[in-house]
DNA sequence: CCCGGCCCGTGACATTTGTCAGCGCGCTTC
DNA sequence: GAAGCGCGCTGACAAATGTCACGGGCCGGG
């Protein structure tokens, strides 16, 4: 028996993927946790082979969360299933030790195949992401421009966020403008989504 | 038998709850579209008395798919099955005669009792998501800044959308500043945000 | 050791953005 | 027909934003 742990924030999601996995005569689910910060715990406690990962869940990064599966139970194989196909994402995946990465865009029926795999020691990665991820190049950003261009999603002004980090507002300024310039951007706007869309966020 | 059509764009999800819905004795799933401008004529064509639709779907708005099919199936009931419980959603689903309104967050369980008590003529809406869409009133915003604010969302400048909607740049900044205003926000990323929370984009 | 990169800061500057007061036009509603 | 509202426009103003050149300190690699 292949024991399964399911991390997904939509419930709906989660729970149709857990009946229809546990149909398969060979897999078990023993654990479905809706928040990141839950994972480690949980596997801990019931010992899954395989671990479904979403990324963007409440409490913790489904991939800071695979990093710390590798330390804390390097048995467990990662798979990241996400919404989002960032080759930013799948690059940091990998380097947290993942051994899949699949998109909910493709078919239901590749998941129990990709489980199959993974479990067999192969690398399960959608192919046109990796084009995407290799062609992208890595992460231009440095620390504190990812840490600005964060704080600046929601709309904060400058002011704000050079409150929030404890900085001199010229400097935030300073950050931005270096962020626009390398995600050749014309704005915070632009620049913010141009990085979420690489997953350099 | 009740015959069922399903638009969803996450494929994996459709999958899932397509052979989750499929083992119900009476259920029957007719129909799987992964875009919102193929609901009408897939539902001409099969018949479906009940349809499950998302709401944010390339192609054409499950909102506006709804009224479509009052219009052209009115036999077919509609069930709204969206990741996002947005107030204005709520209301905007209503109004296209929707019979039903579910959060993905929702138990799987949920989904196929809900489906029956739509047949059965009943309405179904996530209570607490109701209390929501009437506390947060109905949509104070002009179509125009409406048109105007979601022009604004990728980062375009005043200018493009100027261009954009053949306006004169002082009166896209008079929208603008009218539509900050009616959503209680400093800047126009935030007055995005409030009124995509509140789904009245 | 020196170079380069990242960090944090300054000051000055042009541009963009947000606000306000007003104007005329057309429509609906009372 | 007057009042109210949405539409589109103007002009002017303060504030926020983006750009540039520059400084210093800290670290790691050649």
């Amino acid at each position: 028996m292949i024991r399964l742990l399911l991390a997904e924030d939509q419930r709906m999601m989660m729970g149709a993927l857990a009946l229809l996995l546990g149909l398969e005569d060979d897999m078990e689910v023993v654990a479905q946790v809706p928040a990141g910060d839950e994972i480690v715990a949980a596997a801990l406690e019931t010992r899954p082979d395989v671990a479904l990962l979403d990324i963007e869940l409440p409490g913790r990064s489904g991939l800071d969360a695979a990093a710390d599966l590798r330390d804390q139970l390097p048995s467990c194989k990662v798979l990241i299933v996400t919404t989002f196909g960032r080759p930013g994402y799948l690059r940091r995946a990998m380097e947290a030790g993942a051994s899949g990465f699949l998109v909910k865009d493709g078919p239901v029926e590749d998941l129990a195949a990709a489980i199959r795999r993974v479990l067999a020691g192969e690398r399960v990665i959608d192919p046109g992401l990796a084009a995407a991820a290799l062609s992208a190049g890595p992460n231009p950003l440095t620390p504190r421009e990812r840490d600005v261009l964060t704080a600046a999603v929601d709309g904060a002004t400058v002011a704000d966020i050079a409150a929030k980090l404890h900085l001199s507002q010229a400097t935030v300024r300073n950050y931005l403008s270096a962020a626009i310039g390398k995600t050749g951007t014309r704005n915070r706007i632009e620049a913010v989504r141009a990085a979420r869309r690489n997953g350099w966020l």
